[in-house]
DNA sequence: GAATTTAAAAATCTCGAGAAAAATGGTTGA
DNA sequence: TCAACCATTTTTCTCGAGATTTTTAAATTC
């Protein structure tokens, strides 16, 4: 059962044209270069994008369930605003289900999690070597989001899975607008390795406090870029 | 800012068709009269709600939002399939975001809310008392939904309002299969004012441990039906 | 000069028709 | 009898064009 547009979409091949677009405008959103409050011009973005009206229209309406588009009434699309405290509220909230979705996956989780993690993990450690250059960093981004994937995949409610998923794509576009200009700020290699260590060792309150210690830090580097550059 | 196209959808008036298409096909699912699974045929559809085919799409991705239509690749939409586990999982997820946020509320609301509070309880028993009647039955259902939203709406989280909407909506679908065969099966009444009492007199533990118990008697009531009900 | 009104331009929303894919059903062959 | 195959039908997906609405800009009035 397929909850989301988003997880089907992140893994299979697009089959058709509303889904390509669906992703080519995710990840220009996420990336940054569709800006936050933008307007949405279906006439524009039709050429760009290379599909017909309808099918764009059809693709943005998709990116409401991620809620990276908004829309109103009459007046089309928007890409959806960011804010200080719209990122809090995201850190908060995914601290709670991440944390809680965590201790769940280091109780259930058998063997077979256990290797997939320390594969995730092995996976993203090979791509923090090489820190330079753009599609290192889209690998690293990929891999990283898989890691903290696999840290909860033993958790065995869908449904926070999905809110997960949303809430980490919405703050992976707040953690962009921050390492495009600080690139790699803390090292954040350990702790990714201390959080493999100790759910690894089954150690779940170790785990949570120091997921959400990592959650955290994220906003803090975020809330240290100067107001202005979180386009209002 | 709207975060969701459920959000937007519940206050104002439908401006565009595209909207309105949306609201009726929500309300048939979750009524039960789209029944869970079905195959939603865009060509027959477009003639029971009135609309072009490229509006009707563009209503059913936007309630793939609500993880109330699932759609596959080249092979159309459907009715987003129920199931017990789902059920159960929706249950257990709706608790612990529901409690977190009803604390918060409890902590954070002012006279206003506890007057907003009071005059949503009072609504709702008024609708109460006069059990019978399908229009009667939506004027309760709506005044249900509104007395938890009030519940929660001190509570600062944008995100955890918005995943508790869906998943109140979600939890709404299956209830309905519950109620309609047996009406009214325990007293409703009592434990909404027991958590309104609570409420009112900031015992956070205690209306949230009244919230959870609430929410898992609508689990077992529904877990009673024979399996068959519940068309897989 | 500022505010309201009016007209033009742009964008959104909507529909119907055509191309591509999937589901259906009957036929053939082992 | 069963399975594989092909033609037909249905359905999905896609596009371009027309009707409303919003936005923009100029013109008029006070």
């Amino acid at each position: 059962m397929n909850i989301s547009a988003s997880a089907e979409g992140l893994s299979a091949e697009p089959k058709t044209l509303v889904e390509s677009a669906y992703r080519a405008l995710r990840r220009d959103i996420i990336e940054g270069s569709l800006v936050p409050g933008e307007k949405l011009r279906v006439e524009h973005l039709k050429d760009n994008y290379g599909v017909g009206a309808g099918t764009l229209r059809e693709a943005l309406s998709l990116l409401i369930s991620d809620a990276l588009v908004v829309s109103q009434g009459q007046r089309g699309f928007r890409v959806a605003p960011v804010s200080l405290e719209d990122f809090e509220d995201i850190t908060r909230t995914r601290v709670m289900l991440e944390c809680e979705a965590l201790r769940q996956s280091i109780a259930i989780g058998d063997d077979a999690w256990e290797a997939d993690l320390v594969a995730a993990f092995h996976r993203l450690a090979k791509a923090e070597e090489k820190r330079i250059g753009s599609e290192v960093r889209e690998e690293w981004e990929e891999r990283n989001r898989i890691f903290h994937e696999v840290l909860i995949a033993a958790c065995p409610s869908r449904w926070l899975k999905h809110f997960l998923s949303i809430l980490y794509q919405q703050a992976e576009r707040y953690r962009r607008m921050s390492l495009y200009l600080q690139p790699i700020p803390r090292d954040i290699h350990i702790e990714h390795e201390a959080l493999l260590q100790a759910a690894i060792s089954r150690d779940a309150d170790k785990a949570a406090a120091m997921l959400a210690e990592h959650i955290q830090l994220t906003f803090r580097s975020v809330q240290a870029i100067p107001a202005e550059q979180l386009n209002k």
